[in-house]
DNA sequence: ATGAAAGCGCTAACAT
DNA sequence: ATGTTAGCGCTTTCAT
């Protein structure tokens, strides 16, 4: 089914339907009725690949993504939401396996931009080359506020409030499972711990901060040792939900009860955080917000308007059951 | 940056690099080496839809939805974790709002298909034509087993579980929220539920029985209307988790309290229904799992293995707040 | 071993 | 008002 069997049933010329497609001007009445029946009865619709690879603009914006997890999904619901109200559709890409997985924001946008989409929001992405020519919004990136647009939220506040949260409690061997070190998310998360801690007066021992990378994999060995240690934190603060999650299998395996033994806390409050037992008590991003605000730049910035290009949203404490006092 | 720069910059023409890209044989080893320093230096990637256009196979799997909220996300993350066991790549599509959002995956399929993937599979679908060339398998379709290679869940049995959920606590005056008449699973849960009240021999109060439409929006008025009965039910079985939570604001809304004034099931277990206040009582659907069997059944398909093209997943019972006896 | 050339489905400039 | 034609970036014969 192409544009040539339309043609041919229609009896006019590819031109023509296209023009008819692309509600061009000058073509008869009577004939844009006779094409649209027939586009109608055959169900035509245009080949993206092709038609993207011909003009400019697709009206089809993409958001561009390691994988999908509960991070990414999230930011998608808000993104899906918001593209609604404008008359874009959405196209979401996930970098497969191959190429070892670093550097996929370059391959995945360099495949589909100029072609398949008219702009491209990064999930986190790394390495943050300001490509030319595309439109491309940011969220949580390697860097912070830099040249690219770019949506956050305030991960060194939240960060505060989560340890402060534990300080509060009365825990002061408290524990730290960082992030991605390539992430200012990561960054900004351990510079808020550490400051808490420093304002409260609270050492922090060096032995219990550990790198769990966000993901439940590699966070659950780093766990494992840092609760296996002769004198083991009564708390411990996750750099994500992920590695929270990952923080609770891990003292359980080790005989441990949270938040009797251990309290955790984590951040992002991904709805996974509530499905796990306990329900974790963590730092919430907005995250269906973001994906919202980034979706809303990008149009914006497509089309030409004036206005801030680093949208940094709140965090805020949510208080569920997996911290209590230390016994 | 194309295919002709790097042709230019490496000093042959762009067959050869086509040729090297894409690992054909013939062409010497010193050439195939500066042309990929070439690549390299430039960051050079084959667009998607150039590359698509011309030749059969893209090794993208597409998975098409009417739009990323918590039922779709969720196969996504499944179909997403069972990719990387491949060497495809994955590529969410939501249908635009345009063209009123009914037929969405007729038109994205054939906006997709032929060029931009290898396969899909369709989330929901109503409209079921068996595509021929296109390698299609259905999550949850409008029909039942049909010609369609198809993914599901058990509906009628976890409808059956639900009711005699609320039955089992005593509840007899039970309300049925009912999903999209033209979604298999939505006339599955009422006959379950039908079926389940049949068999205890409690009577359906056809006046408890709505269309909720499966969506937040949709469905708080019918759940509203419900309730303001004079002869309110003291339990209401909602077709889906996003339903359930409608029914739970209605009740609020009403000054009716949730399990006290009035229990709700709801059925999906997404993990919104967690997070929902009093946490729902709902029937899991192994969503990720039938995302990541849809996966591999289109992979499959694709490489013609032979093999079963319907997958039926257990539904099972989760306890959580939102029932108590009536009162 | 390499390159020239045709063509994938579509759009747009240019005839007619 | 309609059709002819060139060409988007790429792959694939087919010459050389």
């Amino acid at each position: 089914m192409k544009m040539s069997d339309v043609a041919r049933t229609a009896g006019v010329s590819v031109a023509t339907v296209s023009k008819v497609v692309n509600g061009r001007w000058g073509v008869a009445q009577s004939t844009v009725d006779r094409v649209q029946r027939v586009i109608e009865q055959l169900g035509y619709e245009a080949s993206l690949g092709a038609q993207s690879l011909r003009s400019q603009r697709t009206n089809v914006l993409g958001i561009l993504v390691a994988e999908f997890e509960p991070f990414s999904t999230e930011l998608l619901k808000g993104a899906s939401a918001e593209v609604e109200r404008t008359d874009y559709e959405l196209l979401a890409y996930a970098a497969g396996a191959r190429g070892s997985k670093v550097g996929w924001e370059r391959r995945s946008l360099a495949r589909l931009s100029g072609t398949l989409i008219d702009g491209a929001i990064l999930v986190t992405p790394t390495v943050v080359e300001a490509k030319q020519g595309v439109h491309v919004v940011a969220i949580d990136p390697h860097t912070g506020p830099s040249g690219m647009p770019t949506v956050d939220s305030d991960n060194f506040a939240g960060a505060m409030l989560a340890t402060n949260h534990l300080l509060g409690l009365g825990h002061r061997r408290i524990g730290f499972i960082g992030g991605r070190p390539d992430l200012e998310s990561a960054r900004l998360r351990e510079a808020g711990f550490r400051k808490a801690m420093a304002q409260a007066r609270v050492g922090v021992d060096e032995a219990l901060v550990r790198v769990g990378g966000y993901r439940t994999e590699s966070a659950e060995g780093p766990a494992r040792e840092l609760l296996s240690r002769a004198e083991r934190p009564t708390a411990v603060f996750a750099a994500n939900d992920l590695s929270a999650i990952a923080t609770v299998m891990a003292a359980r395996g080790l005989g441990l009860t949270v938040p009797d033994d251990l309290s955790v806390i984590g951040f992002d409050n991904v709805p996974e955080s509530a499905l796990s037992r306990p329900p974790l008590t963590t730092i919430k991003q907005p995250l269906q917000q973001m994906g919202a605000e980034a979706l809303r730049l990008l149009v914006d910035l497509i089309a030409g308007v004036e206005r801030d290009t680093h949208v940094r949203l709140p965090t805020e404490l949510v208080v569920r059951d997996s911290c209590t006092p230390p016994r």
